[in-house]
RNA sequence: GGCGGGGUAGCUCAGUUGGUUAGAGCGGUGGAAUCAUAAUCCAUGUGUCGGGAGUUCGAAUCUCCCCCUCGCUACCA
């Protein structure tokens, strides 16, 4: 047994997720911990609201709110998506809480102490209106390469030029239209890089075994073009007041104290039983912790460059990532997602419409892994329609229903095993393998193919037996099949618990059984698993595990969430 | 503009030490079965592997050029 640190990318407090942010971090890492919790593993497994930033505190002054407030609020609407996700967490904190502001101080202090913070001057565009520095995105203005009169001060959308605001024609605050603007110096404090690039390049190379392409090529193209000194303090009110002397007034930035919340997140989770938990068993001078990070593409660079640069100049020993799983992005019906357009559904809604592991499920079953891939109704209900009701739910109905009406509502007696059978035990030996392989590689795809393989056995199996002719002649030997369906039942929840953790404790509870006593893959035996259920132990029908997502639904569903393209 | 990912069957996607007839699932078609949620099981694929050129006995795979698409480009996060 290890012990397994497991965290998702931290998503922005600003804005309600869609199935993009679902898919993209905050489920594989639920599932990888599952699985890990499984296979006998200590596992830790933290997540949290990222909250310093322009856009909290923008986004609270639309709103009329104190930007504390603000954050608190979304936070909970984060916490109850996730929540109704059944997302795992150990921990579910706030970047902005006091752990992290310890951490954050704790770490920048190591940081000047040892020589890797300086101060530089920059210009940037103050909002005289505003009353704020304003970062360039949120300065607008006409593109000076192609006319295009909403170009951001980072770069035209139109064109894609990479711009500066001061070029901008007519440029305006984003915030308010104001085109009261001016330049105006600051004074900030920057993170020496370029002193760390040597070690970091060396750790990045130890990592090259490990990482996936993507991961590890963006790191190399960052650390091949050279690194430079990374701004880490802004010009705002809400975030971590700078702890240095001259820089009271400004705050740190954001991304500097958001990957620090892994940290921060984990000592708000030990600070509540500190009798039984320490944050520094898994991150200062940790020992035998793998640490496995997922995040979206776009958040690789801070992954894999600034946040252990950051850590490596504090000269402490700090646990730095192992595995580190980009995933792409999910395109919605051809196109993005956007909430201001209304195209897509969100967390919120999508548990409204259906139980969370119609979702869980075909989202992992078709995560974006080594490219965007796409969600569209018609795929997600033919999914559901086939793979859940049809090989997996009807399998379940059908044994019991069989068993039930023939036999009894008792798990009957087994039989000798024949040749039949004995295959159908070396196959799902295999397959499980197999899946445990992939889940391990974090190929959740791959994973979930071979568990649907396994699923469809059970029918493979059932139609090769015929127990329903064999009962006529020998009750014996149908008795025997239903016993290895039933069981295969079994196995089919405990395989099915980290992706679909609701269907698994729904399934046990028909035998009276729960995942918190069952729930193990460790060593997983086919030939022991496949006799596990007690002859005679009762069961229940009940009712249908999945309901079918009817055409009608399908068109009522792509009207309500934007699937017409505009 | 620069860098990186992707472009493979009607659809969604696998597929690198270069190697026999390029794969899976879905959908379609045909059949079987009747235990089950009109569910299941079996059979069924002549695809310009984005385009062009090259290296090679041999290229989806390696090299070069081009096209489309997504992302990043250090001040959105």
């Amino acid at each position: 047994m290890s012990k397994i640190l497991v965290t998702s990318a931290l998503p922005y407090v600003n804005g309600v997720p869609h199935l993009g942010h679902m898919v993209g971090c905050l489920l594989p890492s639920d599932v990888y911990a599952r699985y890990m919790r499984m296979m006998g593993h200590e596992v830790l497994y933290v997540c949290g609201t990222d909250e310093h930033g322009t856009p909290s505190e923008v986004g609270a002054a639309k709103e009329g709110m104190d930007v504390g407030d603000y954050c608190l609020k979304y936070h909970n609407r984060h916490k109850e998506a996730y929540k109704a996700f059944n997302l795992s967490f150990d921990y579910f904190g706030r970047t902005s809480s006091d752990q992290n502001k310890e951490m954050t101080y704790h770490i920048f202090e190591q940081l000047d102490k040892n020589g890797f913070i300086e101060e530089q001057s920059i210009k940037q565009i103050f909002s005289i209106d505003d009353n704020r520095f304003l970062p360039d995105r949120y300065v607008t203005g006409t593109c000076p390469h192609c006319g295009y009169d909403k170009a951001r001060g980072d770069q035209c959308e139109n064109c894609t030029k990479v711009l500066e605001p001061t070029e901008l024609i007519n440029p305006r605050s984003t915030i308010s239209g104001s085109t009261n603007l001016e330049v105006r110096e600051t004074k900030h404090l920057f993170l020496k890089l370029p002193l760390l690039e040597e070690k970091l390049a060396a750790w990045v190379k130890s990592k090259e075994p490990f990482w996936p392409d993507v991961a590890y090529s963006i790191a190399q193209k960052w650390l091949k073009e050279g690194l430079k000194p990374r701004c880490i303090t802004r010009d705002l009110k809400w975030g971590f007041p700078v702890n240095k002397k001259g820089f009271e007034d400004k705050v740190f930035y954001v991304w500097f104290d958001a990957p620090i919340g892994y940290i921060g997140i984990t000592k708000q989770w030990a600070d509540e039983n500190p009798q039984n938990r320490n944050w520094k068993e898994w991150w200062l001078d940790a020992k035998d912790v793998h640490y496995v990070q997922f995040m979206g593409k776009d958040n690789v660079p801070f992954h894999s460059i600034s946040f252990p640069a950051t850590l490596l100049g504090t000269g402490e020993n700090w646990t730095k990532v192992d595995y580190l799983k980009g995933m792409s992005y999910l395109t919605f019906e051809g196109g993005k997602f956007s909430k201001s357009e209304n195209r897509g559904v969100f967390a919120e809604d999508a548990i409204k419409e259906f139980p969370a592991d119609y979702w869980r499920y075909w989202l992992m079953a078709n995560a974006p892994e080594a490219s965007d891939s796409s969600f569209t109704f018609d795929l997600f209900a033919g999914t559901v329609n086939k793979d859940l009701n049809g090989v997996l739910g009807n399998f379940v109905s059908r044994v019991m229903k069989m068993t039930a009406s023939k036999i009894g509502s008792v798990v009957p007696q087994a039989g000798e095993l024949q040749d039949v059978d004995k295959q159908l035990i070396a196959d799902l030996q295999e397959k499980v393998g197999n899946y445990c392989k992939y889940m391990e590689n974090l190929e959740f795809k791959k994973a979930l193919s071979e568990l649907r393989a396994i699923w469809v056995d059970g029918n493979n199996y059932i139609s090769v037996t015929e127990p329903w002719t064999v009962i006529k002649t020998d009750p014996q030997r149908a008795a025997a099949i239903l016993n290895i369906c039933l069981n295969l039942i079994r196995i089919y929840a405990v395989l099915s618990y980290p992706v679909m953790p609701e269907t698994a404790e729904k399934i046990l509870a028909k035998f009276g059984l729960n995942t918190k006593e069952i729930a193990s893959l460790k060593d997983f035996s086919a030939e022991k698993e496949i006799r596990a259920l007690k002859e005679g132990q009762q069961f229940e029908v009940g009712e249908a595990l999945f309901e079918r997502i009817a055409p009608e639904k399908i068109e009522e569903l792509k009207a309500k969430y934007g699937s017409e393209k505009k």
